[in-house]
Formats: structure tokens, sequence, C-alpha cells
DNA sequence: TTGAAAGCGTTACCAC
DNA sequence: GTGGTAACGCTTTCAA
């Protein structure tokens, strides 16, 4: 491992002074061009690499970043969220501390209270579902941002899937092929404290409302957002007079339940029903045959917004709404009108 | 946020000079008991944490680990290997700089590069499936250890599951609740790149040559790790003129299939066939119905193994093998005798 | 056993 | 515009 160079070896090389050295590593325009090609060359030559000790030292800056994920372990989402932020701080040059505060308000506290002791630059913190969060008052001393959550107060900038544009398009996409009779299973009471399904369940009523529907109150079943669920919920609509011709299921775990119970009566994914999941969660949308359709919750662009909002000279408390792209497989089929 | 102390303060309150307080930091015997502790109570007292920045900068120590893991995005079991590896590395006061190489050798090339000009003490270098792998040289020039992986020159020390014991045991769980008839679906060809469906049919011939049960060939089958092959080997299992009653799947992904092929024959899980998996995939596991019963990777604990072992003084390059224990969910059932 | 002082590699201030 | 120099907070000699 070669030895490496300081501020010092490229001063003498380029014969300046550290001074101007450390002013052309730091972009600063009180440089004449023609100095800076020549001390830019020798850096280039030698390849040479600032220590991040040292300018942490005397900036009181850490480069670090402090990433607090709630229940990391118990979610196959949060590869991608972590993935999404560690790729744009990467690039500008920071190191991410991540800590799984494990939905314990107590660790988490400690949590925060380690990394402020780190002086990191900031705070991420992501729930692993969408829900509103009260963060402690500790917070406020860093900047932070909210990753698939929002505080009441909405004092922090923070960034949610847009579960309504999902379901509106999930419900479009369904509409676009011939089908009418589209029934829905929420993952949850439109009064549970995750919002998600309040916003889902709006999406696929205006979108019928567009297409001239008229919502079937029969049509629109509770689930509990589980394989489980799934199943009875779609037996339930499989055994009405007039079943539907595609199923719009909240949750691609409900989904599985749902391939289940067409199958138990009979009837196979997409020639007698179609069906669209949400949230695009790895392993299920795969294993399944035929593979789930689904709306993808933007988890890896949540993780890239994250970090480049919480660089950004001023961030703005608000709440940034992210699009759940469609991902087409093979569980929609196109109804002959 | 309160004016961060430093050592110097320390020194003051404490009315001794900052090498005596920079050596009770550091646990160093040359300091009197008495004066320790005096020293030790104004620390407690004020919470002082020193800084990372400094002492990095004095000692020419990053505290700073590069985790290279492969293709991170692409499976649900990495997020288990960060959180063991961030835990231990947290206990140890030090940071995961974490990477996603993408299961590209020029990413990986590339973060290795951005590691040292970090100054990283070590890399953990993190396959998601247990495979041979080939480093570069570049990684000589820095402690480096494998999980879930082995170099062929066997230069780094490495650990990965222990496939043949877990196999073992599942075959043997099966045979304590009385099965003899007990099929194997393997996930891949014995001779595949992946050494793990080599140990896990070794463990399962052992465990049924110790209970004297003789193999069966045509009670042997040979998957492609997903679902879809689990429902087709299952399916020929059984049609045969004497099915099993317990089936051994090396993938919890095929188990999915084996689910659905023994519904589709009018059969149940347990009551009918027992199933035992392999990998303790999070989702499948818990969404099947009945929940499925498992011999799970440990990863965590592959996690937890890497940090300690880089941090030791002087790593041994030699390949671990860690148990992969058995997780009891409701797939099994007991036959009466 | 302890205190004083010399750096570690930067940045930022102050002269020129 | 540029060069010198004093910090930043710590560890580690070296003397005492």
């Amino acid at each position: 491992m070669a030895k490496r160079y300081t501020i010092q070896d490229i001063a003498r090389k380029a014969e300046v002074g550290v001074g101007t050295v450390s002013r052309v590593l730091n972009d600063d325009p009180n440089v004449k061009t023609k100095t800076r090609s020549k001390v830019q060359a020798v850096i280039d030559k030698i390849g040479y690499q600032p220590s991040y000790a040292a300018r942490s030292l005397r900036t009181q800056k850490s480069n670090t970043i402090g990433f607090i994920a709630d229940a990391v372990a118990t979610t196959p989402f949060a590869v991608n969220l972590i993935k999404g932020a560690q790729d744009a701080a990467w690039e500008q040059g920071k190191l991410l501390l991540i800590v799984d505060a494990d939905n314990d308000p107590a660790r988490r506290e400690r949590a925060l209270e380690s990394m402020l002791e780190r002086e990191v630059e900031g705070i991420v913190y992501a729930a692993m579902y969408h829900q509103e969060v009260t963060l402690s008052d500790a917070f406020r001393s860093v900047p932070t941002v909210l990753v698939d959550c929002y505080s009441q107060d909405e004092m922090y900038p923070s960034c949610v899937p847009d579960e309504f544009q999902g379901a509106y398009d999930a419900t479009k996409e369904l509409i676009r092929n011939n089908h009418e009779r589209i029934a829905l299973i929420l993952g949850a009471e439109l009064e549970s404290i995750y919002p998600a399904m309040r916003g889902r369940y709006q999406g696929y009523c205006e979108a019928l409302k567009e297409a001239g529907i008229d919502l079937a109150p029969e049509f629109v079943r509770v689930g509990e957002g589980n394989a489980h669920s799934g199943f009875s919920e779609t037996s339930a609509l499989m055994n009405l007079p007039e079943p539907p011709t595609a199923i719009f299921c909240c949750t691609d775990r409900m989904a599985l339940g749902t391939y289940d119970a067409v199958k138990a009566v009979g009837l196979s994914v997409p020639d007698d029903i179609s069906v669209i999941g949400f949230d695009n969660q790895p392993v299920i949308v795969e294993q399944l045959h035929p593979p789930l359709s689904t709306m993808a919750l933007p988890h890896e662009e949540m993780g890239h917004w994250s970090i480049n909002t919480l660089l950004k000279p001023t961030p703005i408390p608000e709440r940034q709404v992210l699009p759940c792209p469609y991902i087409k497989r093979a569980s929609v089929k196109r109804l002959e009108v």
C-alpha cells in the first residue's frame, strides 16, 4: 500500500502554498485558472485523495449521514430503500451510518444520540410502511428528513408513495382492458392508522367514476393485508351471484390468497379473473403463477430522495409524493368486447 | 445543541493533564486507580464523547469498515446480513460503509478502491448465495473476510452456512416424527456451481442411513429452486405408486409449489404430507398456509461473525461453518405408529 | 505515574 | 490572488 500523499506534497510539487491547494480542492473561485490547472495536474498525476479525518476535524463536519430505519429486519422492502440512499450518498461522497431502531422508541432515541455524538450532518428517518410518526424534539437539533412517513406537525421534509395515483392507475389499467366488474380488496380498515388504504380506495373510486362505472358496494372488501384474508375475501367475491372479472388487491400478500381462492373454485388467473396487486413485493411477485402485475412502491426512489433532499442547502419541510409505477407481468387478461 | 466537550475540558475539571485523560479513555494500565476514577467521574458526569475525526486523524485509523455486498437488491436475505454486521460494528464503535457491487466485477473493484481511499480498516465481502468466488489481488492489501462464500485459494477467513447439518437435522426431524417415506427435492443439480445442494444432499443421505432407512432413488428429485419446479417435482412424487409422507424441499420457494401440488391432488399439508423447507425465506414462510417449518440460513449470525472476525488481532484464513437452526412452524405432522 | 508538547492533514484567516 | 500559520481534538513520545 503506497504512502498517502498530503496536501503538503502537492503544494511542494506544484510550487504553491498549501492554502492554494486547498482552494483548488474546494473550488474556491479566487484562484487563477493557470495556477488551478497546474495544481490540478499534480493532483491527478499522483492520484491524491484528501483525508476525510483531517477534513472532518477541521470543518467539524463528519461527511456522515445517519439513517435510522424502523423494523428493517422484518420487511423485504428495506433493502431497496437502503440501496437507494446508499447510492445517492456514495455519489456525494458521504457515508451512511445505518441503524435499525426495531420499532422501539427508546432504541430510536439512543440511535439518534449516538449519531449526534458522531456529528452526523443529518438524519434520514425511514419507516417501513407509510404512516404518521411523532419524533422527539431531539430531532430538531439536526437536519432531518422523513421517508415513507410524515410527522403530524409537518416540521420535516418527507416523502411518501402516491397511493392515490397507484390505485387510480391500477384500476384504469383494468378498465383499459375492458373490465367493468372490478372488485377491490383493501388491506386494512379505511380508518386504520396507515393512510395507504384511504388513498388507494380513493384512487379506485375516482378511476371508476371517470369511466362511468358505478361503484358496487359488494365489490369492496376489507382484508387484513395477509394471504389468509386475501383468500377469504376473494372466496366471498367468487360466491357472489355475479362475481367480478377483475380484482385489485391492495397488497401483494393478499393476492397470494386470491390466487388460491380462484383455484379453489376451479377458475384460473388470468383467464377467468384478472388480478393486480400493490407493493411489488419481492419473491411473491415472481414466484406466483402467473407472475403478478402490480403497482410498485418507489422504495429506491425514496432512498435517493432522502439523501438528495437532506443535502440541499435549505430543505423545505413539505410532503413529497412519489409515483407508484405499474409493473406489468401476466395476471391481467384483456377482455374481448 | 450543547457545545461539545473536549479532552481539555475533562482535564481541567479533573485537574489532570490531557495525557492522563487520554490514557483513561484508552484503558492504559499505567494510571493509578484513584486518578482513573476521578477522571472517569468527570467523563460520566458531563457525558463526554471523544471525537472520531480527531482520533482517526491522529491514529491514522478510520474506524470504518467496508461492506461490499453482491446483488443486495435482489434478495430478501441481505437485510439480515446487513443488520447482523451493523449491530456488531456498532457495538465496537465502528461505522459500516455499505456498497452494493451488483454482481459486477468492475463495480466491485471500484468499490474496493473507494474504500481503500477512505482508509477502511477492513473489508467484508458478502455474497448472497453460498458460492466460490475469486477476488482480485487488490483485496490482499487490506484485511478481508468473506461471507456466504469462500475463495478457491482459501486466502481469507470465510463463513458459510452448514448445509450438511441443516439437511441432516431436517431429515432427522422428519424421522423423529415417524416418517420413513421421505422425499428430497434439490434446488439445483448436484454438480452446479453452488455447493449448497451437495451439502444438503449428503445431510439427507446421512440422516436416512443412520436411521436404517434405505435411500429410494425415486424419492430424490432435482428442481430449479423456484415455485414452478417445486410444483412439478412434487406432482411427480404424488403420482408415484407409493408416494412419500414427507417432503424435504431444499428451498422455501419450491415449497410454495409443493403446497400447490399437494392441494392439486386433493391432499393437504400437513395432514397428508409433511413439508420442511430450507432458507427461512421471509414472507414465504409466514404467508404460506400452514406456515412453513424450515431450516434457517444464519444470515444475521454471519453478519456478526464477519465484523468480529475482521476486528480480531490476527484473523486466521479458514472456512467457518455456521449452523442452520430448525424453525418449527406448522407444516410437519407427527405420524402415529 | 504523570504532565507537557509535538504532531496527524485539513481549512480559514491574515497579511502581502 | 496567494502564501504562511494557527487551530481542530486527539494520541504518543519524552522528561520529570
